[in-house]
DNA sequence: ATTTAATATTGTAATGATTACAATATTAAT
DNA sequence: ATTAATATTGTAATCATTACAATATTAAAT
């Protein structure tokens, strides 16, 4: 609540406020790990995580918060054949690997298609995902 | 059991029979109605259909059945932003969009980027997803 | 045709991720 | 300080899906 917060605090709380959130501790921490660990993590990964750190943290607070990133978009949800839903930044637009093996969601910076289309057949678009299944070049060994 | 079953049998049986399934009178239910109405359901939405038919039906047996046929790469899933998976028969690719307003997803036919690609940074492709958010054409106006 | 084995379907109970809700704590405004 | 607004917490409920055991159906073997 003293040390570690003033780290971080400069560097996420320019982005929460700028969506109009406010930076609780809670929340640096949880954007903190999504953004520093580039692992997509399930909400469960995350409460974990930070658990260490707030021992008193409770899960609804990550859900809560996880949800209110999306609304306000700064974080966006990828959805895999896992039965959780896992967190990613939205930053830099890039595609996702899932492997069926591992379970890892790979990120795949590549130039995306579509990236700078507004409209697609009358729809109007709002977000662009793209994800590739199959076997990592890890487990492919 | 009589009728109905020959009308479909030809058309879904040798699709089944062909990736090793029976085709019960249940599954051909099942996918019959997948193919039929092109609107993605939820196994929730097949089961409210199919019991007109078979009122003995069980919710278990279209998961199982769903499952099997995913396994099998006759169907593959949709997951959006609501908590139910959708289900499309696996045919000529395509692209799909998600209407965040009535939450339809609607098929998106166009030259699918990187359907030829085997491989992607080193990881082995099997399947490509690719996924517009937004608001459809007809909660545009 | 009977018997036996394999597979499919069914019903109920359990699981597990997420949400609803109410209570408490914290922060901001007056 | 007081009050109002917001955030966090803990527990209970929800709901889609799965586990499991019993029954029914189909296929194979005798
Ligand atoms: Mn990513
Ligand atoms: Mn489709
Ligand atoms: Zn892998
Ligand atoms: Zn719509």
């Amino acid at each position: 609540m003293e040390e570690r917060e003033h780290d971080i605090y400069r560097k996420f709380q320019d982005l929460l406020s700028s969506k109009g959130v406010k930076p609780s501790f809670q929340r640096l921490l949880i954007l903190e790990y999504i953004i520093k660990n580039k692992n997509h993590p399930s909400a469960e990964m995350i409460y974990q995580q930070i658990s260490k750190n707030i021992p008193t943290l409770s899960r609804t607070t990550v859900y809560n918060n996880l949800n209110l990133f999306v609304k306000k978009g700064i974080l966006t949800t990828l959805k895999t054949s896992d039965s959780e839903s896992h967190y990613d930044i939205v930053d830099k637009p890039h595609a996702h690997f899932y492997c069926s093996v591992c379970g890892r969601i790979i990120d795949i910076d590549l130039k995306m298609p579509f990236f700078s289309r507004t409209f697609i057949q009358g729809h109007k678009i709002e977000e662009v995902k793209i994800q590739f299944l199959g076997i990592c070049k890890k487990c492919l060994q």
